[in-house]
DNA sequence: GACATTAGTGACTTTTTGTTACTAATTCGC
DNA sequence: GCGAATTAGTAACAAAAAGTCACTAATGTC
């Protein structure tokens, strides 16, 4: 007979402190860019990502809403959880432990309040340690689950072109796509619609701009991928 | 310009209470099933999970460890943290925020103890709601990553017949492969490599014996994957 | 109007996957 | 011992998907 510990089920839970962490992802000049928030005088480090405690009765998804709409005037539509961080790396709050958040947002031009700025992410500057490991598992992520759910979508706007949204793809899988596969694959989909809309960007042929309107499709019944692994 | 509101970065941080519940998954029965807990004696609901509250300056996937050793007299070797909830619903202790984890044990064949019980993730009894929640994520988490992460692998012993790894990925993914295809991709992966050993099963031919040992392979060069959309 | 530039597609090639049908090695019933 | 049943493993072909190239289309620039 194997020895067996007394079960844990009786003990009481203990207090701990809680942040809630929020990577807030955009395009930005042609690479993915992170919004951080300058630290108060003091802080060891001069950026932070934005953060706070979830508030009593409020959910982890709240919470990262309700941060990411005081840094950026208004909320995501988008977000995914990332995890929770709870090794012995430093947090800006001195959190036990944290809960990453990614915050999808589409590029817009305007300029950032002087509180916050947009780093790219091969960029960054010096975080706290738990809130580097935050943002590369963020990218992680990202790049992980864009074939999983719409991802990319989120990161551009309500209309855009088909060589937007190929842009946005060969941003987060870092490398560059065939046209012409690219948009075979897409139209097997049935994730994009057409609107009656073109859009000029200067110089070139107008593209039509598409929508994110996902239809029923034939479920996919493909064998196993074992080329996947990220290890 | 549009209206900011004032920044968290200057909150202070809460204390919340926090457990880490543990959905200890293996094959039972040609079934995926997940090890519960009997729970004490005027508790609402009869079976829990494993949980406890981590111990100061002890890690989430210490905790997850020390909780399952505790149920399965051995720490399991895998573990995957499945997120973190704090919605509304009501954990057994009453914990703020559950870490949920899975971890992944081969299949064995001896009992569990008196305490424990393992159920088939389609057979689980009444589960506190937030417990629920979790098992359940579990689950579309394993299926969801089960080509990306060596999952499948975790769910057997260390070495293992080729029927019966598609044996597993056909209960992760909940449909029947093509023996042919399986072995081809299989094959092109360099994910295991032959032992000398054969397994003899009583009836039929035996098979060879295979353990996992990922070899470096040339970078997977693919295109997008629209189909894979899970919503 | 020629040309540079971006959008979009047709058609061909190559690769991957699905499928069928076979061969191989074992146990069981007789 | 021998044929049927059972499970393992594979060759070969068919179908589908993905990669590629080369083109046509619509705009702005000079």
């Amino acid at each position: 007979m194997r020895e067996r510990h007394s079960l844990p089920m009786k003990s009481a839970v203990r207090r701990t402190t809680l942040a809630v962490d929020v990577v807030v992802l955009s395009p930005r000049d042609d690479a993915l860019a992170a919004l951080l928030v300058r630290a108060p005088a003091g802080a060891r480090e001069r950026w932070t990502l934005p953060w706070d405690a979830p508030r009593p009765d409020e959910g982890l998804e709240d919470a990262a809403s309700r941060i990411a709409e005081s840094v950026l005037g208004s909320a995501p539509a988008f977000f995914e959880q990332v995890g929770a961080f709870s090794d012995g790396k430093r947090h800006p709050g001195d959190a036990d432990v944290s809960v990453g958040i990614v915050a999808l947002v589409p590029a817009r031009d305007d300029t950032p309040t002087p509180e916050t700025e947009w780093f790219p992410l091969t960029a960054l500057p010096t975080l706290a340690p738990r809130h580097r490991t935050i943002v590369e598992r963020a990218a992680a992520v990202a790049r992980q689950r864009v074939d999983q759910s719409p991802l990319a979508f989120r990161l551009l706007p309500s209309t855009f072109t088909l060589s937007d949204l190929q842009g946005v793809y060969e941003l987060l899988l870092g490398r560059p796509l065939h046209k012409a596969s690219f948009r075979r694959a897409l139209q097997a989909s049935y994730l994009v619609e057409p609107t009656d809309e073109w859009h000029s960007e200067g110089r070139g042929r107008p593209a039509q701009l598409f929508r994110f309107a996902p239809r029923k499709r034939r479920g996919a019944r493909r064998g196993v991928r074992f080329d996947l692994f990220t290890e």
